[in-house]
DNA sequence: TATGAATGAGTGTTCATTCAT
DNA sequence: AATGAATGAACACTCATTCAT
């Protein structure tokens, strides 16, 4: 039993390396040209023993991918707790975001590379979909408990969190391309600013 | 004479063959899953002939970027020439950009994935990198020509088109993989409108 | 730990086989028109298993060619053992070389072969180079070791080194295009008595 | 009619260039290496103009090598005429070789990576074979009617020939590789002298 | 369970050769 | 006669995946 339990611990702790090399891999060469056995190499783990955990790569990328965002969501939900008025819940869902992939660029990197993935047709790929519909439902269920739901159709509420995440992502991965410097976190604020103030304004002018 | 004329077209259309069917090919299958056979297949013509217009892959998709970001350009351009206010000309700035690339999805998902491998090491992406360089500022220069030039220094501008260049391309790329219907142009008015009434309040509030 | 010794034992069988195939095919077919693939067929080991061994084909050729010079400087070693007078070394010297790659006419093909393309770009090829170096060095060693040192500089012997390597493969060389029959051993004997003969009279007389 | 001439000279024009070309080209590049477009790019002629006047890479390459040994074998035709004792011309002979390959590396790389082809599979190879049974015979034909022919077969003069023609490119091609300075022409002394004295003692002994 | 040797389909790229102009 | 655009077979090399141990 206590046997049982510590080759349990061992195969988990094997699963854990797999993974955070993977995700390190995947943030530094890309998930093409990171291969499994670049990934096993760092991990100090024979190749095969990648197939003990994963069928196949694309199936690691998906469980990145699902746990990243499972992480994004718990921070966006926490930080939503601490808001007093609605309007603040906005801006904090939406700085939870941005300080989230802020501080997790390889998670904004590998969201982007898959992402880039999602119309091609290897239908093994098209799972990763949910995992982005997940994300974009959530922002969109935050919102209209935010804002008036008279004014706000479903279909608008998915479109303002289009925005939202394509503002956060589309932001910060032109930054990281330009290599733009960070001034602490007051460049966070333009983008912030710029659509909490569109928000704000069109709460009552929009449509 | 005449017949250097005729071969020099000849050669000029299949070049161009292959460039459109490359876009497409890009667009549907992505960078690294369309194979250079795929594209020469789909073109009809010989894989020899590729390397007879492109010295390699890598090119063909700058030449593909470089191209599609001075259509972009252009376009910005032209638009911005028939704005009367300043307000208008941002307006019909960030406008510009959400029509192109929603008539141009095979340009937006090239430049998203092209984008997606900037991070990484090999040298000859890295000149890829001043397409993109070349797109910001392009809207950060129009951005400065239309707002008080005082209130905003060369980086918040840069950051203004950075958050610009990435709500176009992150709205519309979230809009595409999640299948979301397009009603009209209206759905482009959602995310159009929030960076507006953004930057117009900004003008007076931000920072 | 007794089967990880089978599976080493196995990968130097499956390494052996592919030296000894590409070694033969080099022979029959020249270095550059034997592909790898038709070494690993030939071998019966998949195409992906040359490179699990080799990490290019250029590799294999210089580990082909460094075993084959010691091999070569091996035979060499032993025979000049076995002199007695400084005149017999000398004589037992070029023998050995002569019977080395009478015997191995793969060995002399493979080493005319490289030897043609060092004057060539590439430096990759460049390494193979040393080879040579290492086999002609030694030669001028062992006739410096056998030959009245006060007569003959260090140029001179390499000289007298190059002169003697250059005979031996030139000669073999041209008699195997030619396709001349081997009359026994006695044929080797025109070209060793001219040397040896060459060096007597040289020894009194030369410069 | 003068028109007709005047074409004629330029295609042998032409010709010439595209022979001096290759030449230069295989002997710094290899005979593999130097592609047929790299000959024509460096001819200043069209890829095509090749095949009007050459039907295959491999004709050029035995036109070259016939050439070569033509002009070789009237080097030593020349110099043998001005020998007064058969001693003298089996010296002029020899060192009309040696000068002739010092002086032209070019042929002598040529000359040897042709060479190491004839072994292998292709008919097509097969025919250059014959220039170099040109050259041996002919060296045989001199040596035969400079020594005592009772005292050596046919094969015997053969064989001397091979050993002839082996230390010549033999000794050449070592010191090429190796980087050997030449100290004016003294240093083809060794291997003249070495050879000569063995041809001279061995008039006597050998065998 | 973990391993790493073996695999072979698939890549980008090269190049001798053809042929319409 | 000269051209160079087009061709496609061939090549070295990669990599996700399998499987015997």
């Amino acid at each position: 039993m206590a046997v049982e339990r510590r080759v349990e611990r061992r195969r988990a702790a094997t699963r854990e390396k797999l993974v955070n090399t993977a995700l390190a891999l995947f943030a530094t060469h890309g998930i093409y040209d990171a291969t499994v056995e670049d990934i096993t190499e760092a991990a100090d783990v024979g190749k095969g023993t990648f197939y003990q955990h994963f069928p196949s790569k694309t199936v690691i990328i998906h469980h990145l991918l699902h746990d990243g965002i499972n992480e994004l969501l718990d921070r966006c939900r926490r930080e939503g707790r601490l808001a007093g008025t609605d309007k603040e819940r906005v801006k904090r869902l939406l700085s939870a975001q941005f300080r989230f992939f802020d501080e997790r660029p390889d998670l904004l990197i590998l969201f982007h590379q898959v992402r880039g993935l999602l119309k091609l047709k290897p239908p093994d790929v098209r799972s990763l979909q949910k995992e982005y519909d997940r994300y974009i439902r959530f922002l969109a269920a935050e919102l209209g408990a935010s804002l008036d739901r008279r004014r706000y159709s479903r279909a608008r509420l998915m479109q303002m969190a289009c925005a939202m995440a394509g503002l956060v992502a589309g932001y910060l991965s032109y930054r990281m391309i330009l290599g733009l410097k960070k001034h602490g976190a007051t460049d966070l604020e333009v983008p912030t600013r710029l659509f909490l103030e569109g928000i704000a304004t069109n709460g009552q002018a929009m449509l």
